[in-house]
DNA sequence: GTTTGTGAATAGTTTCACAGCA
DNA sequence: TGCTGTGAAACTATTCACAAAC
């Protein structure tokens, strides 16, 4: 992605086997399953791949999400740059905080949970979970409740939703949780 | 973890399973590699269990770490309570902006990352890489010559660093964009 | 009756080696 | 010569089924 300002025009599955840390010939299995062809003795062409992948993952439309939890972690996202690389932007923001109710955050509404209702008439299929603890699986029952179709969750707990709903939690305790692990004596 | 909180002793596979969103019998079978045993027609004793587990993990010691990066995402980190749940302390900052070096945040003094050095004499064995985008591999360097053995690394590029030292990378933008793939149509 | 622990069967993933194309 | 795309081999993980334990 940031090669592309470098002016390098194609890239070889040695390339993006280095700058991903895997290799090569992952990366031309991978691509294989999806008939993706680069050129052979050359590489991949840049601006193909990346338009090719963003259809495959259906990163070719925009995307936009709801944040619920705007404390420390929720703020982190609101103000991260790194969604607009994808096509995602948070265009609404929730909270059962009364003195956070009202204000913005790095351009965006604070509303009451409240009226966490019809998402989909707001063109937002995507919620994302920033409460801490135990209050997740009622947000996710009311994200569902709302209309968003897929849901990234920061709580480290494992959250119920209908099968056509996507899940995807990140625990970051319990990613740390697993280098220990790996540090020999200590 | 909760349940112990619960006055509930004892948990059979089929319970954690359902608690995980795993099968039962996935539960069994990675316990059984450890040589775990819980009591058949009963399940597994908590205490017990959470006890083997951190041991298996290494988690029975408590484990220093050091932020790098007191931007947005590093500020949620230092506010982040989930840590101390596994044994974790983060007991040092870092950052280069000036107007942030001196001051504390959530108990923790922001130092300048010049003195990012000797990390090992201060008993941190983890670093958490917290900084925008292209500085990583610089500040994963630093890390690792200040002796640390294991990172976390929430910035979005793949880092290089000696096979000795583990890195656990979660490129938050890059889980976000698995989900619109799994949406039906929109 | 209930639940564990595990051998065997099944499914999936990773690795390799090489034919074919630029 | 350099690199892709893929069939086959090796490996790993998941699922099942059931004997032994409580």
């Amino acid at each position: 992605m940031h090669l592309s300002q470098e002016g390098i025009e194609s890239v070889s599955s040695k390339d993006l086997a280095g700058l991903l840390g895997v290799n090569p010939w992952q990366i031309r299995k991978d691509f294989s399953y999806f008939g993706d062809f680069g050129t052979p003795g050359v590489g991949y062409k840049l601006t193909h791949l990346i338009r090719r992948i963003n259809k495959i993952l259906h990163l070719d439309i925009g995307h936009k999400a709801a944040l619920v939890g705007v404390g420390n972690l929720g703020s982190a996202m609101l103000a991260f740059p790194g969604f607009r690389t994808y096509g995602f932007e948070i265009t609404a923001a929730f909270d059962v905080d009364r003195r956070k109710i009202g204000r913005r955050k790095a351009g965006v509404l604070v509303e009451d949970i409240a009226r966490l209702t019809n998402l989909d008439a707001r063109d937002i299929c995507l919620g994302i979970i920033a409460v801490p603890e135990g209050a997740s699986q009622a947000v996710a029952d009311r994200l569902v409740g709302a209309g968003v179709r897929a849901i990234l969750n920061f709580s480290p707990r494992y959250i119920t939703v209908p099968k056509r709903v996507k899940v995807i939690t990140i625990d970051i305790a319990m990613d740390l949780a697993r280098l220990p692990y790996y540090m020999s004596a200590g």
